[in-house]
DNA sequence: GAACCGTGGCG
DNA sequence: TCGCCAAGGTT
């Protein structure tokens, strides 16, 4: 077993936040709901939008029975909203190939849209307990600082897998803690900007600390700048049609008054063409 | 592999 | 104020 193993779990029985997908029986399709929603959207703010979606739609088939447009709008404002409409094709998919549950077999999991490697293995091993390494941007700077030296992981790799597939103790539910403590480890101690190595578990066995926490080089591409972007003009258009929903809205009063109207028809455009719009005649919704 | 895809909180 | 960051995935 690697020397990273012990110290995780017996930190992660102590100190392991009281998540919702993290209680007994909350079964496959909370866990699968709950992944979309914590592609690239924090803790705090997923919580209550997960709790109103299981509420409304308790199960695969119960989602894949109502319209896509419901999705995007029960998505609020949860970012990404390509996320919503994957899930209601996931939801379709599931009812169809697999009889409504979620399957547990990984290669069966990444076939399903808007799935990849991490959503695939954090299924399989946290609502089936299978043994998979699950790697996560938390997983990565974690294993990037103690193994490696580095501040910041490099981008993300097949290799990450195999990296993980190291720590991970032979028993099956061991090896879920580990990766679950990965994550939490990475999320609430040795977080991006500012880790706490005084309350970390690794702290001694750790290279970078070991190392006088070397600055490495960064390599990561900086964020485009939102205000005034398309990713903007996207968001203003579906935030009109979200509040209207389910009705639809005059494509010539859709965002009249946004300051660039090539820009504006560009992200309409984008929008038809992802599935997340719909256009009939000279008005503008919601996909049905 | 790079570019693209939302939204809000925090330092 | 502004840049960084957040349980990624698709093209």
């Amino acid at each position: 077993m690697s020397a990273l193993a012990p110290p995780l779990i017996a930190w992660y029985r102590e100190n392991a936040r009281d998540l919702p997908w993290r209680r007994d029986g909350f079964g496959a399709w909370g866990i699968l709901v709950s992944e979309f929603m914590l592609q690239q959207t924090p803790v705090a703010r997923v919580i209550p939008h997960l709790e109103a979606w299981l509420s409304r739609w308790p199960d695969a088939a119960a989602l894949a029975a109502a319209a896509p447009g419901d999705a995007v709008a029960q998505w609020a404002n949860l970012g990404y909203p390509r996320r919503a409409l994957w899930l209601h094709r996931a939801a379709v998919q599931v009812r169809d190939r697999h009889d409504g549950v979620v399957p547990r077999d990984v290669d069966a999991l990444l076939a399903l849209s808007g799935i990849g490697d991490y959503t695939a293995r954090a299924v399989a091993v946290f609502a089936y307990g299978d043994r998979h390494p699950v790697v996560d941007t938390n997983t990565r700077r974690v294993l990037a600082r103690v193994l490696e030296g580095r501040a910041q992981p490099g981008p993300p790799a097949k290799e990450d897998l195999v990296r993980m597939e190291g720590v991970l103790p032979e028993d099956r539910a061991d090896a879920a803690i580990v990766n679950a403590a990965a994550m939490e480890l990475g999320a609430t101690v040795c977080t991006a900007r500012s880790p706490r190595c005084d309350a970390c578990p690794l702290a001694e066995i750790c290279r970078w600390r070991a190392e006088g926490f070397p600055a490495s080089p960064d390599l990561r591409r900086r964020q485009a700048r939102y205000e005034g972007s398309d990713r903007h003009a996207r968001g203003a258009v579906l935030g009109i049609l979200r509040g209207a929903a389910p009705d639809d809205v005059d494509l010539a009063a859709l965002l009249a008054e946004w300051p660039d109207a090539r820009q504006r028809d560009r992200a309409i455009d984008s929008l038809v063409a992802d599935g997340l719009v719909e256009v009939v005649a000279d008005r503008a919704r919601l996909p049905r």
